[in-house]
DNA sequence: GTGTTGACCACAG
DNA sequence: GCTGTGGCCAACA
């Protein structure tokens, strides 16, 4: 598998995810068969804030804090969560019950 | 070809 | 809760 593939299947992931649920950045990872490379997955969804149409404000950390967005700045981050609210995802304070959302690829 | 940089992770204090 | 550390991997300079 090539190095650009690797960008174009976490988009691929990205979008299957359904309305109202979300995944991980690990998930995503091992879901291309590479489980450590959860931060070469960011850096794919980073360089593809939207290509064009692709819902990566359904990825979140492991942890179930909702990881950045667009700048990974203050601004950023709160467009995510007004993204994941209006599916009906509860967000308390940066962070989420992954365990009722979670969506396994 | 070699650093450096992150939308990360896990574990230790 | 927090910070620090080591590890990971693709993108970038």
């Amino acid at each position: 598998m090539s190095m650009k593939e690797f960008s174009h299947r976490v988009l691929n992931a990205c979008s299957r995810i359904p309305k109202g649920k979300v995944t991980t950045y690990v998930e995503i990872a091992r879901s291309l068969g590479k489980p450590k490379a959860s931060r070469a997955v960011g850096q794919a969804l980073k360089r593809n804030p939207d290509a064009p149409r692709i819902p990566c404000h359904r990825v979140v950390k492991s942890d179930g804090g909702v990881g950045g967005y667009g700048g990974a700045d203050k601004k950023g981050i709160e467009k995510k969560i007004r993204l994941l609210r209006k599916e009906n995802v509860v967000v308390d304070k940066r962070k989420i019950e992954i365990k009722n959302y979670f969506y396994r690829l």
